[in-house]
DNA sequence: ACACTGACCTGCGAGC
DNA sequence: TGCTCGCAGGTCAGTG
């Protein structure tokens, strides 16, 4: 579920509201959720400052005193900053003890969230072959030429690639499909120069707007921090029954085994 | 080397 | 009413 706008919203929230905090203990309810040893990860966190937010892709990255701790959402991983004896809320995982009195508490019903630990001189730019920031320069038209020419899947299959593009997911990989009006099964290498730069134009366009809006919050599934993105009420297709352009009914299919929306009158 | 599939999980809603 | 089943989807290991 979290995508890019979602995780930085996340990210933003958190950022007002834990920086400058000590962890001054972790417990780990579920220690799978933990990359490597829980009572290690416990024991090197205690004590340890928020000094700096940063997000890669769909990563969340909290650099400390001495260690980066990373933590990723998956599908339905979740923070709550609740007070200390605030009853535990069912599938939370891990509690952070903050020094201001609270607690920052990671809940995920399905359990697929992760969280390491790496060294302070990790390489977030390179960190998991992950592809360029879709918002950032590297993501470029030339970029997108270059690396769409090699690639036989469905164009939505490679903007669900990491490695392409870090942070799509695959509510706005369909959004930006509609978005550049290309059909999500064309081929990739496919793609005119034309075509593939609307894809990049449409792709820096829809996470801005979404990011704006503070993300996206679809079926029952209310966000993290009590912060709901509102990106959902914009959505051309993901979701509808009908296109938001044109009126015409929007049609739904699997790409690599994910639903996919789209409409066959604006799409081509 | 690349592309695709299933497993990981739980909750929910549709259908019987 | 209560059961089963399919679906939601990010990532990764396993397979072809």
């Amino acid at each position: 579920m979290p995508e890019l706008p979602e995780v930085e919203t996340v990210l933003r929230t958190l950022e007002k509201r834990i920086s400058g905090t000590v962890i001054e203990d972790v417990e780990v309810l579920l220690p799978k959720i933990i990359e490597g040893d829980p009572d290690e990860f416990r024991e090197r966190l205690t004590g340890q400052t928020f000094r700096a937010f940063h997000r890669r892709g769909k990563y969340l990255f909290f650099r400390m005193d001495d260690l980066w701790l990373m933590s990723h959402l998956c599908m339905e991983g979740k923070y709550f900053l609740q007070k200390l004896e605030d009853e535990l809320i069912k599938h939370t995982h891990v509690i952070f003890t903050l020094s201001d009195g609270t607690s920052m508490r990671y809940n995920d019903v399905r359990r697929f969230g992760r969280m390491a630990l790496y060294p302070p001189d990790l390489d977030l730019e390179t960190f998991h072959g992950l592809g360029p920031e879709p918002l950032s320069d590297g993501f470029s038209e030339e970029y997108a030429v270059t690396a769409l020419k090699t690639r036989k899947e469905p164009v939505k299959a490679v903007l669900l690639d990491q490695r392409f593009a870090a942070g799509i997911g695959n509510i706005y990989a369909d959004e930006i499909l509609a978005a550049a009006a290309i059909l999500p099964e064309r081929r990739a290498y496919t793609l005119t120069p034309e075509e593939t730069g609307r894809l990049v134009h449409s792709a820096k366009e829809v996470l801005r707007e979404a990011v704006k809006s503070g993300g996206t919050t679809i079926r029952s599934y209310t966000s993290s921090l009590g912060v709901t993105g509102l990106f959902q009420l914009q959505c051309l297709v993901h979701g509808q029954k009908t296109c938001r352009r044109c009126g015409g009914e929007v049609k739904r299919i699997r790409i690599s085994g994910r639903s996919t929306y789209f409409c066959p009158e604006c799409q081509r």
